[in-house]
DNA sequence: GTCTATATTTCGATAGAC
DNA sequence: GTCTATCGAAATATAGAC
């Protein structure tokens, strides 16, 4: 791997357990073993990094996301198994976790990549709920903008319980429990 | 108000803004108009002033949750209101961003009150959920605890939409699409 | 492209006078 | 209780040699 990949995969891994407050140019580099001129060759400056890393991990997410929504099965059983795929609970959502940097939501160039990636989400999510709704299996009465944002707090709240936790039961029970409430909206 | 309580309140402030990592000893001294040396005659550094403004932030939500739940009304009704209840929602919940904090998580200081502030707040939801099925109100084909878990994680997961469009409405659509699934869920 | 040297601030705290 | 002085380390770069 090239000097450049290393520095955005350091930095990726730091962005997701530390925050942007929390790396530091210094700990990046000692990750990406490279040196301090070599990070300022290829980047201006921690925030360009920064882009960098966050820019590759939300493709990263939208491609995962969108290849397991856009799979076979009903709407029900695609939302379900986004839901219940496996995840690294207790470190939580590596874009969703920036939402709490006030660096990253202060500066539109951090901003833009995280606020366009959840945007997409509930939309993303919406069109399933939307075509659930078409196929006649969820009740026409639901709202798929209100029922898509709930489903992807569901998650993020799911991490923020598990992290308050250290366990990953109460983001389990988070994600159960919306499932049940979803299942039971269902046209039978 | 005397020195100490200026400084609880700033850091208070300072922790909800900006969490721990990115709150300095410096900025908690400039907020609450004190010195160098008061801040560390009152306090013996930064975790232990970090502890005394959370204990203070979880006792107020605390008894704010409580009232609400323990009000008059049916269980759903409670719940509704709880999530309904005016919020700074663009700020976020002060507890649970500290969840995101690696620093908080790591000490057990500063750890313990974001831990039993969570577990509290879930079994005292799941006490009014069983009221709800007790009651005939909700169905008792539903899970007490899961669905705590699902309704606060909607708020904790509305706050983290809420910040990624810099906007209350996915918050507001995630706490009316949850009690949307939560009201088809009623015995009608 | 990478290295070392240097620079300025801030962080988080201690010491000791008043 | 509060103030000023001081401290060693880290943050976030810039400069310039190689």
């Amino acid at each position: 791997m090239s000097t450049r990949e290393r520095l955005i995969e350091s930095t990726r891994t730091l962005l997701w357990e530390r925050g942007y407050v929390g790396t530091s140019p210094k700990s990046i580099q000692q990750l990406a073993d490279a040196g301090q001129g070599s990070m300022y060759h290829h980047f201006s400056g921690k925030e360009k990094l920064a882009r960098a890393a966050i820019d590759r991990t939300a493709e990263e997410m939208r491609a995962g996301v969108d290849a397991q929504l856009s799979g076979p099965g009903t709407a029900l059983e695609r939302i379900s198994a986004y839901l219940r795929r496996e995840r690294d609970i207790l470190k939580g959502c590596p874009i969703g976790r920036l939402t709490q940097d006030p660096d990253v939501m202060a500066a539109p160039v951090l901003r833009e990549p995280v606020e366009e990636t959840f945007a997409w989400l509930r939309s993303r999510l919406a069109g399933v709920v939307t075509e659930g709704v078409e196929a006649g299996e969820l009740s026409p009465a639901i709202d798929p903008a209100a029922t898509a944002s709930a489903i992807v707090a569901a998650l993020q709240g799911g991490y923020v319980l598990a992290r308050a936790a250290d366990s990953a039961q109460p983001f389990d029970q988070a994600i159960e429990g919306t499932l049940a409430l979803l299942g039971a909206s269902a046209v039978r």
